[in-house]
DNA sequence: ACGACCAGACCGATTGGTCTATATTTGTAG
DNA sequence: CTACAAATATAGACCAATCGGTCTGGTCGT
């Protein structure tokens, strides 16, 4: 329908970043190499360097950006439906318990990871990685503005429900326990009551 | 004093954690090679694993370890002099500002960054991980409990003061930026007001 | 002389990355 | 439609560098 009937399997570039996505979100960048990444992806060395010229680090961005735009996207679409803060922030609550559940509590968010690894000179991946996350803020600050947030209110709501949901998803893994990710909903849900009053 | 007067260096033991430490902090585990440890701390491989029998693990699980340490008695000596809650959090938060900015915001938790790079088959590693994290949480739960909180609530308010704070230390790296972290006050003072009413 | 500790040469394994060769697709002119 | 060149993509052998870890001596204090 969509796809011009080219082959059966998936752009292969799209799969890198899949099965890499995943294993960084598993083990982390550096303890994620590059074999092990081709292996599960099924593909050569070749096909990588000839759609991430920069190599490894050049993977880990499209990576976070690719990611980043999912959550934006699924961000702007609960604002145009109207959807509630309360309701989305339960939702992902919701969805990152049965993610972390189905996995074995072994595996953490993408950002954060790297964010951890990154050394100082990777600029080009921290650069990608700040802009991420004002992206998202950006598009939670919207969605709380459609809910009748002043405009500072809104940016700092969404600051917060960022750093605590990554916080509590963070936490839930070490420690093998929804908790964290549930005492994240309560807490968010009354700082946004609060700043609607 | 306390030491029986051995030499005028610290104890090698120590400086490899000390050393290890500040590494893990600013570049994650794996990015962090044995040979940059050792010529930091000035010591040759011998030293490392006489220490550490089992070599970089064993090593990372003795920062955790030590670093927990320090962090629950700092809050128990903050509980037997009676410091408030609010208090506590202030400066926490304005330490951890003034080491991100003199360290150009390239650093992050050690918790956190263990945590993420941990492999799943790390047992030991993931275990006292999973201790410290209890630890302190119990430590600061001690210290909401002297000021009148219920046992549960204490409990839950450590929680999200423990993930709100690694979140926020996470996200101001990132961006660097404090805003995350002065956030984190905000958000956590009101949820102890709330808690107290 | 005996453990505790320092010192570093050495090792196999693995790392990210390069390079050349081969398919496969695409664009285009006859 | 065919022919053929250019671009795109797959394929994997190969490499220097580095990894964590082992091993053997030596040097102390007691």
């Amino acid at each position: 329908m969509s796809t011009p009937s080219k082959t059966v399997t998936l752009d292969s570039r799209q799969t890198l970043i899949v099965t890499a996505t995943n294993l960084f979100q598993k083990q982390g960048y550096y303890a994620t190499g590059l074999n092990e990444i081709l292996s599960l992806a099924g593909l050569p060395k070749g096909s990588l360097y000839h759609h991430f010229r920069g190599g490894k680090v050049d993977l880990a961005i499209a990576c976070v950006e690719s990611l980043a735009g999912q959550i934006v996207l699924h961000l702007q679409r609960a604002t145009l439906s109207q959807q509630s803060y309360s309701e989305l922030i339960s939702q992902l609550v919701r969805q990152a318990d049965t993610w972390l559940q189905s996995n074995n509590w072994s595996c953490g968010s993408l950002f954060a990871t790297l964010s951890h690894e990154a050394k100082p000179e990777d600029l080009a991946l921290k650069a990608s990685l700040k802009d991420s996350y004002r992206c998202i803020q950006e598009a939670l600050a919207q969605l709380l503005q459609e809910q009748g947030l002043s405009e500072s209110k809104a940016a700092d709501v969404a600051l917060s429900t960022v750093f605590s949901l990554e916080g509590a998803l963070s936490l839930s893994a070490a420690l093998g326990s929804a908790g964290p990710l549930k005492e994240a909903e309560t807490l968010l849900l009354l700082r946004v009551s609060e700043s609607m009053q």
